[in-house]
DNA sequence: TCGTATTTGTACGTATGTATT
DNA sequence: AAATACATACGTACAAATACG
């Protein structure tokens, strides 16, 4: 089978998730509202004609997206109606896009490519004799640079995908997509910090000016390393939004 | 029952939690080892005398604490052996500690009383008549502001926990108590912001010194608003630590 | 390259426990 | 106290992905 790190759409869907998908149905188009009990399991597994083991997967996602609430003995409760999940910080995305207050509507891409690094063998998990790729992203909101991004990339990952180096555009979608592909995870530091130099003029701003720095490495689905990445945000453009929740139970 | 915002801790511990914790103390002795493939569900539910369902719920847990991944067709690998999840911003904390520099080692604590203005009324879901706790907190390390809070609270949540008001001490560990109570939640939003008058004061640094601040409402495992806060971060102190991740599935 | 065995994923059914109404 | 509703736990069967000879 092809490995690669994007997958592709899987034709077979299961059960539980064609459930979610009608409930999220039902809840949009408010056959349900918020603060309303959902019937009750049994019920609503009868109505679907599923067993109610089904129907309470379809409902851990639902409870994910924050869509409701369940409690022993009371029932399920409809929180919101509308898909919520305008993603977070928490998840994986394109985090200077998404937070910027005035839209972004252009970006520069360039890529270049170079040997890999000590930090990067580390990092990347490669080879010495890898080659990495280097992604510049500048965002602009008009004329204003609203962030900056610099992407190193393991070469084959770019390679076992047939993106088009020569086209900068096509390369930002693979990144785009990159981002946005299922099981797609990192721990990332955020952090404030100066503009130098080469970043001061980039974001056409003084040298010294605080700017936000998100710092990560990606790995994918089956654990390895998928890029590395250092963000930065120009200054007084972005809100950043976050989901933070504790979990529920497990021991204590 | 008593309904109080932070749960009495259960004395039911259900299996699949337990199994999940024999697993992890497992992991941690290094019966098995990162890389390692763990014996078979079939073969593990037999040793541990649980159905394959219930261990099936205990290697959720696991994957959620990014101990084990596990793949169709594989097995379960192991990823780590110890708990790596040091709770990053997605979770609910108390970041100005948790992700400070330098060690937090002391803390001011102010308490005080005022009528719910209109603002508090709507996002605390209060009545005109009530009143809400003001708490400040000045965090320090050393001799050096780390970071100040500002939390707006219903009184009636002080209230039903027979708080000692007088005791600032007491009144700032219910607090971080409060933080790290199961399933509590809230939608935060993180800018980049400037030291005014008071503030500048509070942290000692100069008017206009640019800082990041954390504003959020939290929500109790029930959906009541439990608190209001807005957290600054004094300059250079801090480095904020979270864990992205894109579910794995779902739709598609 | 092709089956076959292994291993996890999905789905069903049933029974009982526990919290809430 | 009884009824309702979700939580846990067991068992079974088959599907799908992977590994291996």
């Amino acid at each position: 089978m092809k490995e690669s790190v994007i997958k592709e759409k899987n034709v077979k869907i299961p059960l539980y998730v064609t459930v979610y998908e009608t409930l999220t149905q039902w809840l949009k188009e408010g056959k349900y509202k918020p603060g309303d009990k959902l019937p009750g399991e049994n019920v609503l597994s009868e109505q679907l004609q599923v067993s109610r083991g089904t129907l309470r997967q379809a409902m851990l996602l639902l409870q994910e997206d924050g869509l409701i609430i369940n409690h022993q003995g009371k029932g399920n409760i409809v929180l919101s109606n509308q898909d919520v999940s305008k993603n977070g910080l928490e998840k994986v995305g394109n985090p200077i896009v998404d937070f910027s207050i005035e839209p972004v509507d252009r970006v520069e891409t360039t890529i270049g490519f170079q040997p890999a690094t000590q930090k990067h063998q580390q990092v990347l998990k490669l080879r010495p004799s890898s080659v990495v790729a280097v992604i510049d992203i500048t965002y602009y909101s008009g004329s204003t640079p609203a962030g900056f991004a610099m992407i190193y990339m393991p070469h084959e990952i770019l390679d076992q995908s047939n993106v088009n180096l020569e086209d900068t555009n096509t390369v930002y979608q693979f990144y785009t997509k990159l981002l946005a592909s299922n099981g797609i995870y990192g721990d990332s530091k955020l952090r404030m910090g100066q503009a130098r130099e080469r970043l001061a003029n980039i974001l056409e701003i003084e040298e010294g000016s605080p700017i936000l720095i998100l710092e990560e490495v990606l790995y994918s689905e089956y654990d390895t390393p998928v890029l590395s990445q250092k963000l930065f945000f120009g200054p007084e453009q972005h809100e950043l939004s976050i989901r933070r929740k504790n979990d529920r139970m497990k021991s204590e």
